[in-house]
DNA sequence: CTATTACCCTATTGATTTAATAGGATAAGC
DNA sequence: GCTTATCCTATTAAATCAATAGGGTAATAG
């Protein structure tokens, strides 16, 4: 299961991208228009700060805006920070990679060979999206 | 993530796939030569028994075994009984759709666009292989 | 017929993760 | 210096997962 994190992530980045211009958004206003509790929303919208896809702005007038455009914005960079390893098992993992311990030969592990599969169709799709394509 | 359930169902599937005859497997063989807490994998060989995978015999020189050849057992059908939805969110799912309660339009929802994508690449996946392919 | 074997079934527990809430600190703007 | 709105930490309620406990039931061997 897709968590809510990452549904509302994606929905808030989507909301941003939908904008005319890159004026700052407030929380209170993304939270009310794609019906997310509010506080949730503010530590998403955070870590999707921390990790570079967002700025903000404090103060009057302040909220988040998008650092770049839509268009360069990939899918496999969003999911990464948001949900986290996109392979289903760590043993097929490219960026977290770990051994299993019950496993004695990963290369004749079954398991592995169907979530192989898995990743590489999952990168595909996720490496064939910016945020530009699914907004549209 | 990958539950263990269903990493300990694959497991155990592929191991009475690879016996040479149909003859029973005890649980606790299987436990043992696949590192499972038998207790546990006691629960799941009987909820694919019960999803007409697999065969049981009562008493001395029982266990379980396959009903089908290798060739014929799909990994959707597979997966679906032992992980659950295949769709990483009920908006997209084909055999257990939900409408999202925050979601005024699914189909101008772009975390709807996404994951209807990745729901396609991965029963691809699935309806490409079989028991016996990920056992070779 | 009886003891043994091994599957069958229910309930409970501990650990972890998820989703959300609470409350205040910090910085920007008028 | 007051208001606004992000920033940060801690806590909690609920759900799910993985495993354990303990006994019931059916089949087989001798």
């Amino acid at each position: 299961m897709l968590s809510k994190k990452t549904k509302y992530g994606l929905k808030a980045l989507t909301f941003l991208a939908a904008q005319k211009d890159r004026v700052p958004v407030q929380i209170a206003e993304i939270a009310k228009q794609e019906n997310i509790s509010q506080k949730f929303l503010e530590s998403i919208l955070l870590t999707l700060k921390k990790n570079g896809f967002l700025g903000s702005k404090k103060g009057k007038g302040g909220g988040y805006y998008l650092l770049k455009e839509p268009e360069d914005i990939l899918m496999t960079n969003v999911m990464r920070v948001l949900e986290g390893p996109i392979a289903m098992v760590p043993c097929v993992s490219l960026n977290f990679y770990e051994k299993c311990e019950d496993c004695p030969n990963e290369h004749k592990c079954s398991v592995n060979k169907l979530m192989l599969q898995i990743r590489d169709s999952t990168l595909q799709v996720y490496r064939n999206n910016t945020l530009a394509d699914i907004l549209k």
